[in-house]
DNA sequence: CATCATTTGGGGAACGTTGTCCACGATCCT
DNA sequence: AGGATCGTGGACAACGTTCCCCAAATGATG
């Protein structure tokens, strides 16, 4: 069945697989000019007249002409940018790629995105070696868990631009939020409600070495001194899991598993504040009630008004765009590094409230 | 003080930009034999022997090689298979590649993604035309709007797997849910539930022409069928938005502008549901005392404790992981058209229940 | 020991672009 | 009028692979 039907439109429409693409070579054929001359219009390179200009465009027009990007990674430019994402599942991302995409609309660069693997640093390293190997014009890193000096090499062969990490470099430039500040937000909420025992969901570090300087660093660390600031240094708790549904419902039920239990959560990311709700419900401990959430990232969700979850808003569409922005001038020629932070704001919501038994209200 | 670091550190670690790559050339050289003898060794190609290839492999460790594959793109195989997704912001997709992923990871294939946007025509044939352009081996099409004509032009001009459309093509391979088994059960829960006046939130079509045969279609057809099935084509009741969260809250509150207002709301993906259950939250109606509501795609989401959603299970790592193997036996020469559907099953969880004034109950 | 088949290795022409270099003719300045 | 300058278009050598050939060496067969 499927053989007669393959045999007779074999025959019928001439499927011969090979049917060869217009190459710049036909086009210069149909114009009757040089393969130079078309390449130079496309790149819009200096040396012909307008006139020519114009029929090679028509050439294009009517044969349907589109460059071929691997022959022109072979000289030039490639018109791609390569963007790496840990994983496709963490919303927030989303909103970083609208940006991206915004920001590269007309431009005439196409991203391509390839996944990391979040937590496995062999996964990620093979990731950044096929965008390098596929010759992209410029890399954006989003929260690579990669040691720096490696970042450094990759930065060494073409543009880099790291999202979502602190450390300075001379050779790639850096978009990130401002943790210390977003955290110092939520917690000093969380206080002046009265809380005193607040507990803390954070995130393991990547391989063995020397941690990198991803945000979940910053948060935990701020989240200690701003806790220590205010007298509260003896009731830091921080269960450190993922920053994942399930790693914010494992950390909650480790939080409330202490005596006394924590009267607010600070879930490093919303999607740990989700499995928080979720853990805190199964417990049947009601939210704010009994127990305050607070997450980090504002992500759409947690707008919802049946979630309502108290969040750190950091803009990722802006910084998605500001990154592809930077991006974009570097592989027009900037060398000068640059560094970009955005400044995170609270947006309290249901999820917080006054601490059980104190005397702070709304 | 910018121009002074850069300084410094050229002079000191020959910064200088174009640091060649090591090619076969240089592998070839340093284990003196020819580039023909390389390229064999890294192809596994006949003509080689034992020693030889020993003696390139050690070559190739030392230096560190890694084949070019643009380079590559312009003679034989790229090993790379370019995934076409709407948008990264549904996490039904998430599971989908998590399933790509574990299929091609021991294959030596790398996936790229390029997102579609969703709603837009344009944009998606741009993304599709990068694929194309960067010579992928294969091309992955998650739920594509583009009218089937196109998808079988791409698919004369190199390997194609569409997921999660139902038309029938010989030209390439279909993946998808059985749909309609899956909304048949959720509709029928919601009647044996003794709800009759049940909602339905649809997405819009996507461009102009005849609709291509997307989810969305079959789901709201075989809805209409069940209902008058059962005698309840007068409480029909389809608004048509989007499936996002905003989509689902808008639809929502069109549905229960009606009077009397359906008891019951069937969105045809989790995250419209999850708007729906923002917008009854907002509107002071309880669920499922109130309204129930049901789902489709069994997110992870729908599985916490706090939100409960029934939902439809379709398995898209499953539906991913066939996907890759198809598209790689494509690509290793399989011709004949395969098609591979997936049977759904209903997860019921707490977001339904018995119609308010109905006899049913758990 | 001559002949033929098989194995082993390499030469070199593609693939589709870019960009440098050169030639030609027209225009401009003294 | 003679030289310099400029604007226009093309020839051609890369870029890093693959793979079709062919040549030489080796082994098998009569």
């Amino acid at each position: 069945m499927a053989g007669h039907g393959a045999g007779h439109e074999a025959g019928h429409r001439a499927e011969r697989e090979p049917r060869r693409r217009v190459t710049i070579a036909d086009v210069a054929r149909h114009a009757q000019v040089s393969t130079t001359a078309v390449s130079k219009v496309l790149r819009n390179a200096y040396g012909a007249s307008p006139a020519m200009r114009d029929r090679v465009k028509a050439a294009i027009e009517e044969l349907g002409y589109r460059p071929h990007a691997a022959a022109r990674a072979m000289r030039g430019r490639t018109f791609t940018i390569g963007v790496l994402i840990p994983h496709v599942r963490n919303p927030f991302f989303a909103d970083v790629l609208d940006g991206v995409g915004e920001q590269l609309g007309g431009s005439g660069y196409q991203a391509i995105l390839v996944q990391g693997g979040s937590t496995d640093l062999a996964a990620e390293s093979r990731a950044i070696e096929a965008l390098v190997d596929r010759q992209v014009d410029g890399i954006l890193m989003i929260a690579p868990i990669t040691p720096k000096s490696r970042l450094e090499e990759v930065a060494g062969e073409m543009p880099l631009i790291v999202l979502g990490r602190h450390e300075r470099s001379s050779a790639y430039d850096a978009v990130f939020d401002d943790d210390d500040a977003g955290t110092e937000l939520v917690v000093r909420h969380l206080i002046e409600l009265g809380h005193r025992r607040i507990g803390h969901i954070s995130q393991r570090n990547a391989g063995r070495g020397k941690p990198v300087a991803l945000p979940h660093l910053t948060r935990a660390e701020t989240y200690r001194r701003v806790m220590t600031e205010h007298g509260l240094a003896g009731e830091i708790a921080i269960a450190t899991t993922s920053w994942t549904e399930e790693g914010g419902y494992d950390g909650t039920r480790e939080l409330l598993a202490r005596s006394p239990r924590p009267t607010a959560i600070f879930a490093g990311a919303d999607q740990a504040a989700f499995g928080a709700l979720s853990a805190l419900h199964e417990a049947g401990l009601s939210v704010p009630d009994d127990v305050s959430v607070a997450g980090y990232d504002n992500t759409r969700l947690a707008a919802m008004a049946n979630i309502s979850l108290t969040s750190v808003d950091q803009d990722g569409t802006l910084m998605g765009r500001t990154a592809a922005r930077l991006l974009l001038e570097r592989v027009e020629g900037r060398t000068a590094a640059m560094r970009f932070s955005v400044t995170p704001a609270l947006v309290p919501r249901l999820s917080t409230g006054p601490a059980p038994g104190s005397g702070a209200g709304a």
